[in-house]
DNA sequence: ATCATAACAGACCGAACATTCTGTTTCTAA
DNA sequence: TTAGAAACAGAATGTTCGGTCTGTTATGAT
Protein backbone atom coordinates (compact mmCIF):
# COMPACT_ATOMS: atom_id res chain seq x y z
CA UNK A 1 0.00 0.00 0.00
CA UNK A 2 2.20 2.48 1.25
CA UNK A 3 3.94 1.52 -2.39
CA UNK A 4 2.91 3.98 -5.40
CA UNK A 5 4.77 1.50 -7.03
CA UNK A 6 3.21 1.64 -10.51
CA UNK A 7 6.57 3.22 -11.99
CA UNK A 8 8.65 0.99 -9.60
CA UNK A 9 7.27 -1.99 -11.26
CA UNK A 10 9.30 -2.39 -14.63
CA UNK A 11 12.45 -2.52 -12.98
CA UNK A 12 12.04 -5.96 -11.65
CA UNK A 13 13.83 -9.00 -13.40
CA UNK A 14 11.32 -11.65 -13.38
CA UNK A 15 13.10 -15.48 -13.09
CA UNK A 16 12.26 -15.80 -16.41
CA UNK A 17 14.23 -13.45 -17.39
CA UNK A 18 16.79 -14.48 -15.21
CA UNK A 19 16.94 -18.08 -16.49
CA UNK A 20 16.79 -16.78 -19.98
CA UNK A 21 19.23 -14.31 -19.90
CA UNK A 22 21.96 -17.13 -18.17
CA UNK A 23 20.97 -19.85 -20.56
CA UNK A 24 21.62 -17.11 -23.42
CA UNK A 25 25.11 -16.12 -21.27
CA UNK A 26 26.06 -20.08 -21.23
CA UNK A 27 25.35 -20.67 -25.00
CA UNK A 28 27.04 -17.56 -25.93
CA UNK A 29 30.42 -18.55 -23.73
CA UNK A 30 30.31 -22.00 -25.82
CA UNK A 31 30.18 -19.95 -29.09
CA UNK A 32 33.45 -18.36 -27.91
CA UNK A 33 34.91 -21.23 -27.03
CA UNK A 34 34.35 -22.84 -29.93
CA UNK A 35 34.98 -20.20 -32.51
CA UNK A 36 38.06 -20.25 -30.17
CA UNK A 37 39.36 -23.98 -30.51
CA UNK A 38 37.46 -25.02 -33.56
CA UNK A 39 37.03 -22.36 -36.03
CA UNK A 40 34.60 -20.75 -37.83
CA UNK A 41 34.02 -23.99 -40.09
CA UNK A 42 34.12 -26.18 -37.26
CA UNK A 43 31.46 -24.11 -35.10
CA UNK A 44 28.74 -26.46 -36.09
CA UNK A 45 25.55 -26.17 -33.38
CA UNK A 46 25.38 -29.48 -32.18
CA UNK A 47 29.04 -28.88 -31.47
CA UNK A 48 27.93 -25.54 -29.28
CA UNK A 49 24.85 -27.52 -28.33
CA UNK A 50 27.24 -30.15 -26.79
CA UNK A 51 30.08 -27.86 -25.77
CA UNK A 52 27.33 -25.33 -23.43
CA UNK A 53 25.44 -28.94 -22.23
CA UNK A 54 22.23 -27.38 -23.48
CA UNK A 55 19.64 -29.18 -25.44
CA UNK A 56 18.49 -28.45 -28.66
CA UNK A 57 15.15 -26.91 -27.92
CA UNK A 58 16.88 -24.46 -25.34
CA UNK A 59 19.38 -23.47 -28.34
CA UNK A 60 16.91 -23.11 -31.15
CA UNK A 61 14.63 -21.24 -28.59
CA UNK A 62 16.68 -18.43 -27.56
CA UNK A 63 18.32 -18.39 -31.21
CA UNK A 64 16.19 -19.41 -33.84
CA UNK A 65 19.15 -19.41 -36.56
CA UNK A 66 22.43 -20.01 -36.44
CA UNK A 67 23.34 -16.18 -38.06
CA UNK A 68 21.42 -15.03 -35.00
CA UNK A 69 23.42 -16.78 -32.67
CA UNK A 70 26.98 -15.74 -33.83
CA UNK A 71 25.42 -12.37 -34.19
CA UNK A 72 24.73 -11.91 -30.41
CA UNK A 73 27.69 -13.78 -29.36
CA UNK A 74 29.74 -10.83 -31.56
CA UNK A 75 28.06 -8.14 -29.78
CA UNK A 76 27.99 -9.37 -26.81
CA UNK A 77 31.94 -9.44 -26.74
CA UNK A 78 31.93 -6.01 -28.18
CA UNK A 79 29.94 -4.69 -25.37
CA UNK A 80 32.41 -6.81 -22.89
CA UNK A 81 34.91 -5.26 -24.64
CA UNK A 82 33.72 -1.83 -24.31
CA UNK A 83 34.43 -1.54 -20.42
CA UNK A 84 38.43 -1.69 -20.87
CA UNK A 85 38.05 1.47 -23.17
CA UNK A 86 35.94 3.48 -20.36
CA UNK A 87 38.47 2.21 -18.06
CA UNK A 88 40.60 3.68 -20.35
CA UNK A 89 39.26 7.21 -20.29
CA UNK A 90 38.35 7.15 -16.61
CA UNK A 91 41.35 5.85 -15.42
CA UNK A 92 43.71 8.18 -17.86
CA UNK A 93 42.50 11.24 -17.17
CA UNK A 94 44.37 11.02 -14.09
CA UNK A 95 47.45 9.65 -15.78
CA UNK A 96 47.45 8.30 -19.26
CA UNK A 97 49.90 4.62 -19.98
CA UNK A 98 52.64 5.60 -22.65
CA UNK A 99 51.35 4.45 -25.62
CA UNK A 100 53.79 1.13 -25.43
CA UNK A 101 51.91 0.05 -22.66
CA UNK A 102 48.65 0.24 -23.42
CA UNK A 103 49.12 -1.66 -26.34
CA UNK A 104 51.38 -4.17 -24.90
CA UNK A 105 48.67 -4.67 -22.46
CA UNK A 106 45.71 -4.84 -25.59
CA UNK A 107 47.32 -7.66 -26.88
CA UNK A 108 47.65 -9.92 -23.67
CA UNK A 109 44.51 -9.02 -22.43
CA UNK A 110 42.09 -8.51 -25.03
CA UNK A 111 43.10 -9.54 -28.58
CA UNK A 112 45.31 -12.63 -27.51
CA UNK A 113 42.05 -14.02 -25.31
CA UNK A 114 39.64 -16.75 -26.39
CA UNK A 115 37.43 -13.41 -27.25
CA UNK A 116 39.93 -12.02 -29.28
CA UNK A 117 40.18 -14.66 -31.22
CA UNK A 118 36.86 -16.22 -31.34
CA UNK A 119 36.44 -12.06 -32.82
CA UNK A 120 38.53 -12.51 -35.65
CA UNK A 121 36.99 -15.85 -36.76
CA UNK A 122 34.24 -13.61 -36.61
CA UNK A 123 35.56 -10.43 -38.86
CA UNK A 124 37.13 -13.30 -41.28
CA UNK A 125 33.61 -14.45 -41.75
CA UNK A 126 32.08 -11.67 -42.33
CA UNK A 127 34.75 -10.61 -45.12
CA UNK A 128 32.46 -13.46 -47.84
CA UNK A 129 29.44 -13.70 -45.25
CA UNK A 130 27.08 -10.92 -46.47
CA UNK A 131 24.31 -11.17 -43.98
CA UNK A 132 26.49 -11.75 -41.26
CA UNK A 133 28.46 -8.94 -42.38
CA UNK A 134 25.39 -6.78 -42.50
CA UNK A 135 24.05 -7.86 -39.40
CA UNK A 136 27.46 -6.68 -37.51
CA UNK A 137 28.64 -3.79 -39.73
CA UNK A 138 26.58 -1.07 -37.76
CA UNK A 139 27.48 -1.90 -34.26
CA UNK A 140 31.09 -2.89 -35.37
CA UNK A 141 31.85 0.29 -36.85
CA UNK A 142 30.07 2.14 -33.67
CA UNK A 143 32.21 0.23 -31.58
CA UNK A 144 35.58 1.38 -33.64
CA UNK A 145 34.75 5.37 -33.54
CA UNK A 146 33.77 4.98 -29.79
CA UNK A 147 36.98 2.90 -29.46
CA UNK A 148 39.14 5.86 -31.66
CA UNK A 149 37.49 8.38 -29.88
CA UNK A 150 38.35 7.08 -26.36
CA UNK A 151 41.94 6.70 -27.88
CA UNK A 152 42.22 10.12 -29.37
CA UNK A 153 41.01 11.77 -26.28
CA UNK A 154 44.39 10.64 -24.25
CA UNK A 155 46.92 10.47 -27.20
CA UNK A 156 47.70 12.92 -30.39
CA UNK A 157 48.91 11.63 -33.25
CA UNK A 158 52.12 12.93 -35.24
CA UNK A 159 51.01 12.75 -38.40
CA UNK A 160 49.44 15.69 -40.36
CA UNK A 161 46.17 14.04 -40.26
CA UNK A 162 43.48 15.79 -38.13
CA UNK A 163 42.60 12.36 -36.58
CA UNK A 164 46.17 10.62 -36.52
CA UNK A 165 45.78 8.92 -33.89
CA UNK A 166 42.31 7.31 -34.39
CA UNK A 167 44.67 6.06 -37.54
CA UNK A 168 47.46 4.92 -35.66
CA UNK A 169 45.07 3.49 -33.26
CA UNK A 170 42.72 1.52 -35.86
CA UNK A 171 46.71 0.63 -37.32
CA UNK A 172 47.43 -1.30 -34.26
CA UNK A 173 44.10 -3.28 -34.11
CA UNK A 174 44.90 -4.15 -37.37
CA UNK A 175 48.47 -5.23 -36.69
CA UNK A 176 47.31 -6.88 -33.84
CA UNK A 177 44.57 -9.14 -36.06
CA UNK A 178 47.25 -10.22 -37.93
CA UNK A 179 49.26 -11.38 -35.85
CA UNK A 180 46.97 -13.75 -34.37
CA UNK A 181 46.81 -16.10 -37.61
CA UNK A 182 50.67 -15.80 -37.39
CA UNK A 183 51.07 -17.17 -33.95
CA UNK A 184 50.97 -20.67 -35.09
CA UNK A 185 53.87 -20.61 -37.52
CA UNK A 186 55.90 -19.56 -34.92
CA UNK A 187 58.08 -21.81 -33.40
CA UNK A 188 59.25 -19.50 -30.18
CA UNK A 189 56.73 -18.18 -28.44
CA UNK A 190 59.46 -15.36 -27.35
CA UNK A 191 59.38 -13.87 -31.17
CA UNK A 192 55.74 -12.90 -30.95
CA UNK A 193 56.68 -11.18 -27.68
CA UNK A 194 60.22 -9.16 -29.93
CA UNK A 195 57.24 -8.71 -32.51
CA UNK A 196 54.66 -6.80 -30.02
CA UNK A 197 57.38 -5.17 -28.48
CA UNK A 198 59.12 -3.88 -31.53
CA UNK A 199 56.19 -2.81 -32.88
CA UNK A 200 54.78 -1.27 -29.42
CA UNK A 201 58.05 0.85 -29.70
CA UNK A 202 57.67 1.72 -33.34
CA UNK A 203 54.20 3.11 -32.28
CA UNK A 204 55.02 5.15 -29.02
CA UNK A 205 56.86 7.47 -30.94
CA UNK A 206 53.61 8.29 -32.96
CA UNK A 207 51.29 8.02 -30.39
CA UNK A 208 51.95 10.56 -28.42
CA UNK A 209 50.05 11.26 -24.59
CA UNK A 210 48.25 14.63 -24.42
CA UNK A 211 48.92 16.73 -21.56
CA UNK A 212 45.61 18.16 -20.18
CA UNK A 213 47.19 21.07 -17.93
CA UNK B 1 61.14 -53.30 -61.84
CA UNK B 2 59.88 -51.11 -64.64
CA UNK B 3 59.58 -48.96 -62.17
CA UNK B 4 63.06 -48.08 -61.55
CA UNK B 5 63.32 -47.70 -65.14
CA UNK B 6 60.24 -45.34 -65.16
CA UNK B 7 61.60 -43.31 -62.70
CA UNK B 8 65.36 -43.00 -64.16
CA UNK B 9 63.96 -41.40 -67.12
CA UNK B 10 61.16 -38.77 -66.39
CA UNK B 11 62.93 -36.23 -68.75
CA UNK B 12 59.81 -36.59 -71.51
CA UNK B 13 57.01 -34.41 -70.64
CA UNK B 14 54.04 -37.00 -71.47
CA UNK B 15 51.19 -35.84 -72.99
CA UNK B 16 49.44 -37.28 -69.94
CA UNK B 17 51.31 -35.33 -67.58
CA UNK B 18 50.21 -31.90 -69.53
CA UNK B 19 46.89 -33.21 -69.19
CA UNK B 20 47.17 -34.25 -65.57
CA UNK B 21 49.27 -30.77 -64.61
CA UNK B 22 46.39 -28.67 -66.53
CA UNK B 23 43.52 -29.94 -64.98
CA UNK B 24 45.31 -29.68 -61.22
CA UNK B 25 45.87 -26.21 -62.16
CA UNK B 26 42.55 -25.33 -63.44
CA UNK B 27 41.23 -27.30 -60.20
CA UNK B 28 43.32 -25.46 -57.65
CA UNK B 29 42.24 -21.85 -59.28
CA UNK B 30 38.36 -22.87 -58.59
CA UNK B 31 39.39 -23.29 -55.23
CA UNK B 32 41.72 -20.06 -55.23
CA UNK B 33 38.92 -18.65 -55.97
CA UNK B 34 36.21 -19.79 -53.91
CA UNK B 35 38.43 -19.38 -50.88
CA UNK B 36 38.38 -15.40 -52.30
CA UNK B 37 35.02 -15.33 -52.57
CA UNK B 38 32.89 -17.96 -50.41
CA UNK B 39 35.58 -17.95 -47.49
CA UNK B 40 36.90 -21.38 -46.37
CA UNK B 41 33.57 -22.76 -44.53
CA UNK B 42 31.87 -22.37 -47.52
CA UNK B 43 34.56 -23.82 -49.98
CA UNK B 44 33.11 -27.17 -50.97
CA UNK B 45 34.12 -30.02 -52.70
CA UNK B 46 30.61 -29.57 -54.63
CA UNK B 47 31.65 -25.88 -55.33
CA UNK B 48 34.82 -26.48 -55.90
CA UNK B 49 33.42 -29.07 -59.15
CA UNK B 50 30.83 -26.89 -60.05
CA UNK B 51 33.20 -23.57 -60.43
CA UNK B 52 36.04 -25.37 -62.09
CA UNK B 53 33.49 -27.42 -64.83
CA UNK B 54 35.04 -30.96 -63.70
CA UNK B 55 33.46 -34.34 -62.88
CA UNK B 56 33.82 -35.24 -59.63
CA UNK B 57 36.05 -38.28 -60.70
CA UNK B 58 38.42 -36.19 -61.67
CA UNK B 59 38.57 -33.98 -58.58
CA UNK B 60 39.18 -36.70 -56.49
CA UNK B 61 41.19 -38.65 -58.90
CA UNK B 62 43.91 -35.77 -58.49
CA UNK B 63 43.22 -35.20 -54.64
CA UNK B 64 41.85 -38.10 -52.89
CA UNK B 65 40.83 -35.56 -49.98
CA UNK B 66 39.89 -32.05 -49.46
CA UNK B 67 42.56 -31.24 -47.66
CA UNK B 68 45.36 -32.45 -50.11
CA UNK B 69 43.45 -29.71 -52.28
CA UNK B 70 43.64 -27.20 -50.05
CA UNK B 71 47.28 -27.88 -49.38
CA UNK B 72 48.45 -28.05 -52.68
CA UNK B 73 46.73 -25.17 -53.63
CA UNK B 74 48.56 -23.61 -50.66
CA UNK B 75 51.67 -24.22 -52.42
CA UNK B 76 51.17 -23.84 -55.79
CA UNK B 77 50.53 -20.10 -54.24
CA UNK B 78 53.38 -20.27 -52.19
CA UNK B 79 55.40 -21.06 -55.17
CA UNK B 80 54.25 -18.30 -57.66
CA UNK B 81 54.85 -15.61 -54.70
CA UNK B 82 57.95 -16.60 -54.82
CA UNK B 83 58.69 -15.02 -57.95
CA UNK B 84 58.14 -11.61 -57.12
CA UNK B 85 60.53 -12.35 -54.58
CA UNK B 86 63.12 -13.41 -56.51
CA UNK B 87 62.83 -10.32 -58.89
CA UNK B 88 62.97 -7.92 -56.02
CA UNK B 89 66.48 -9.64 -55.38
CA UNK B 90 67.68 -9.26 -58.75
CA UNK B 91 66.28 -6.13 -59.33
CA UNK B 92 67.34 -4.65 -56.63
CA UNK B 93 70.61 -5.62 -56.90
CA UNK B 94 70.34 -2.58 -59.18
CA UNK B 95 68.21 -0.39 -57.62
CA UNK B 96 66.15 -1.30 -54.72
CA UNK B 97 63.08 0.48 -54.15
CA UNK B 98 62.49 2.66 -51.45
CA UNK B 99 60.91 0.12 -48.30
CA UNK B 100 57.22 2.22 -48.27
CA UNK B 101 57.31 1.58 -52.59
CA UNK B 102 58.11 -1.45 -52.00
CA UNK B 103 55.20 -2.29 -49.12
CA UNK B 104 52.67 -0.57 -51.25
CA UNK B 105 53.34 -2.67 -54.12
CA UNK B 106 53.07 -5.43 -52.28
CA UNK B 107 50.01 -4.70 -50.58
CA UNK B 108 48.35 -3.48 -54.28
CA UNK B 109 49.87 -6.94 -56.19
CA UNK B 110 50.46 -9.19 -53.80
CA UNK B 111 48.43 -9.26 -50.41
CA UNK B 112 44.76 -7.16 -51.80
CA UNK B 113 45.11 -10.41 -54.38
CA UNK B 114 42.22 -13.02 -54.69
CA UNK B 115 45.47 -15.57 -54.46
CA UNK B 116 46.11 -12.92 -50.92
CA UNK B 117 43.26 -13.11 -49.56
CA UNK B 118 42.55 -16.79 -50.14
CA UNK B 119 45.92 -17.36 -48.41
CA UNK B 120 44.59 -15.19 -45.34
CA UNK B 121 41.43 -18.26 -45.08
CA UNK B 122 43.94 -20.94 -45.17
CA UNK B 123 45.98 -19.13 -42.64
CA UNK B 124 43.35 -18.52 -40.65
CA UNK B 125 41.78 -22.11 -41.09
CA UNK B 126 45.36 -23.61 -39.71
CA UNK B 127 44.57 -21.95 -36.54
CA UNK B 128 42.17 -24.63 -35.47
CA UNK B 129 42.84 -27.64 -38.19
CA UNK B 130 46.02 -29.22 -36.86
CA UNK B 131 45.96 -31.85 -39.34
CA UNK B 132 46.58 -28.93 -42.50
CA UNK B 133 48.42 -26.68 -40.16
CA UNK B 134 50.82 -29.52 -40.12
CA UNK B 135 50.92 -30.36 -43.58
CA UNK B 136 51.74 -26.46 -44.32
CA UNK B 137 53.45 -25.74 -41.34
CA UNK B 138 57.26 -26.63 -42.58
CA UNK B 139 56.98 -25.15 -46.10
CA UNK B 140 55.17 -21.29 -44.72
CA UNK B 141 58.30 -21.33 -42.18
CA UNK B 142 60.56 -22.35 -45.49
CA UNK B 143 58.83 -19.60 -47.36
CA UNK B 144 58.80 -17.17 -44.40
CA UNK B 145 62.53 -17.40 -44.14
CA UNK B 146 63.24 -17.03 -47.61
CA UNK B 147 61.13 -14.10 -48.08
CA UNK B 148 63.20 -12.61 -44.90
CA UNK B 149 66.31 -13.59 -46.36
CA UNK B 150 65.60 -11.80 -49.69
CA UNK B 151 64.30 -8.30 -47.81
CA UNK B 152 67.25 -8.69 -45.14
CA UNK B 153 69.62 -8.52 -47.98
CA UNK B 154 68.62 -5.64 -49.23
CA UNK B 155 67.19 -3.62 -46.69
CA UNK B 156 68.39 -2.85 -42.93
CA UNK B 157 66.96 -2.64 -39.34
CA UNK B 158 67.11 0.76 -37.58
CA UNK B 159 66.88 -1.74 -34.34
CA UNK B 160 69.41 -3.24 -32.39
CA UNK B 161 68.17 -6.40 -33.05
CA UNK B 162 70.86 -8.80 -35.46
CA UNK B 163 68.04 -9.59 -37.92
CA UNK B 164 66.24 -6.65 -36.98
CA UNK B 165 64.71 -6.04 -41.37
CA UNK B 166 63.56 -9.64 -41.13
CA UNK B 167 61.05 -9.09 -38.14
CA UNK B 168 60.38 -5.28 -39.21
CA UNK B 169 59.55 -7.19 -42.58
CA UNK B 170 57.12 -9.95 -40.84
CA UNK B 171 55.51 -7.56 -39.15
CA UNK B 172 54.58 -5.77 -42.25
CA UNK B 173 53.06 -8.80 -43.69
CA UNK B 174 51.56 -9.00 -40.49
CA UNK B 175 49.92 -5.48 -40.59
CA UNK B 176 48.43 -6.10 -44.20
CA UNK B 177 46.96 -9.68 -43.94
CA UNK B 178 45.21 -7.59 -40.41
CA UNK B 179 43.89 -5.25 -42.88
CA UNK B 180 42.33 -7.68 -45.35
CA UNK B 181 40.10 -8.30 -42.38
CA UNK B 182 39.23 -4.51 -41.61
CA UNK B 183 38.42 -4.35 -45.97
CA UNK B 184 34.78 -5.15 -45.69
CA UNK B 185 34.21 -2.74 -42.60
CA UNK B 186 34.83 0.69 -44.57
CA UNK B 187 33.28 2.66 -46.42
CA UNK B 188 35.84 4.90 -47.95
CA UNK B 189 38.18 2.75 -49.69
CA UNK B 190 40.66 5.72 -49.41
CA UNK B 191 40.95 5.07 -45.74
CA UNK B 192 42.25 2.08 -46.62
CA UNK B 193 44.60 3.75 -48.87
CA UNK B 194 45.07 6.59 -45.54
CA UNK B 195 46.12 3.14 -43.36
CA UNK B 196 48.52 1.66 -46.17
CA UNK B 197 50.07 4.97 -47.11
CA UNK B 198 50.81 5.87 -43.43
CA UNK B 199 52.10 2.54 -42.16
CA UNK B 200 54.53 2.05 -44.90
CA UNK B 201 55.37 5.74 -44.32
CA UNK B 202 56.39 4.69 -40.66
CA UNK B 203 57.97 1.54 -41.36
CA UNK B 204 59.99 3.42 -44.39
CA UNK B 205 61.93 5.42 -41.32
CA UNK B 206 62.83 1.78 -40.19
CA UNK B 207 63.54 -0.21 -42.93
CA UNK B 208 66.74 1.30 -44.90
CA UNK B 209 67.65 0.48 -48.19
CA UNK B 210 71.43 -1.00 -47.95
CA UNK B 211 73.76 0.80 -50.09
CA UNK B 212 76.73 -1.79 -51.62
CA UNK B 213 78.99 0.27 -52.75
C1' DA C 1 -6.72 -21.58 -8.79
C1' DT C 2 -6.33 -21.04 -13.69
C1' DC C 3 -4.74 -20.36 -17.96
C1' DA C 4 -1.68 -18.35 -21.48
C1' DT C 5 2.89 -18.27 -22.52
C1' DA C 6 7.82 -18.49 -22.09
C1' DA C 7 11.36 -21.93 -21.35
C1' DC C 8 12.90 -25.94 -22.38
C1' DA C 9 13.41 -31.05 -24.40
C1' DG C 10 14.30 -34.02 -28.13
C1' DA C 11 12.72 -36.40 -32.31
C1' DC C 12 12.61 -35.47 -37.13
C1' DC C 13 13.63 -33.64 -41.90
C1' DG C 14 15.68 -32.70 -46.41
C1' DA C 15 19.89 -30.86 -48.07
C1' DA C 16 24.60 -30.88 -48.43
C1' DC C 17 28.73 -32.75 -47.03
C1' DA C 18 33.33 -35.63 -47.93
C1' DT C 19 34.50 -39.90 -49.33
C1' DT C 20 34.29 -44.46 -51.73
C1' DC C 21 33.02 -47.11 -55.27
C1' DT C 22 32.42 -49.11 -60.00
C1' DG C 23 32.68 -48.19 -64.66
C1' DT C 24 34.65 -45.96 -69.20
C1' DT C 25 38.03 -43.59 -71.93
C1' DT C 26 42.76 -42.28 -73.14
C1' DC C 27 47.44 -42.76 -73.22
C1' DT C 28 51.90 -45.25 -73.34
C1' DA C 29 55.43 -48.57 -72.47
C1' DA C 30 56.48 -53.01 -74.24
C1' DT D 1 49.48 -54.14 -81.39
C1' DT D 2 48.19 -54.72 -77.03
C1' DA D 3 47.93 -55.27 -71.99
C1' DG D 4 47.84 -52.14 -68.22
C1' DA D 5 47.81 -48.04 -65.94
C1' DA D 6 46.50 -43.36 -65.54
C1' DA D 7 42.77 -40.02 -66.41
C1' DC D 8 38.42 -39.28 -66.09
C1' DA D 9 33.04 -39.90 -65.21
C1' DG D 10 29.29 -40.26 -62.12
C1' DA D 11 26.43 -43.01 -59.03
C1' DA D 12 26.14 -44.59 -54.20
C1' DT D 13 27.01 -44.09 -49.13
C1' DG D 14 26.79 -42.76 -44.58
C1' DT D 15 27.36 -38.68 -41.85
C1' DT D 16 26.44 -34.17 -40.31
C1' DC D 17 24.49 -29.93 -41.19
C1' DG D 18 20.88 -26.12 -39.99
C1' DG D 19 16.22 -25.80 -39.25
C1' DT D 20 11.46 -27.42 -38.00
C1' DC D 21 8.19 -29.71 -35.39
C1' DT D 22 5.58 -31.59 -31.53
C1' DG D 23 5.56 -32.22 -26.89
C1' DT D 24 6.45 -31.11 -21.55
C1' DT D 25 7.52 -28.15 -17.65
C1' DA D 26 7.99 -23.82 -15.26
C1' DT D 27 6.39 -19.17 -14.61
C1' DG D 28 3.51 -15.19 -13.86
C1' DA D 29 -0.68 -12.27 -14.78
C1' DT D 30 -5.54 -12.62 -13.64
Amino acid sequence: MSETAAEVKPERISKKQMKAEAMKRRICSAVVACLDECGYAETSINRIQERAGVSRGALTHHFPTKQALVAETCMRMLHAAMRPIYALKDEGEARPLPADELLIGSWNNIVNTPEGRAFVEILVACRTDRALHDVLCEDLLAWDAESAAAVSALYSGSGPDEDDAALLWSMCRTFFRGLLMHERFVYDPAYLGRMTDRFAGIMNAHLLVRDHA
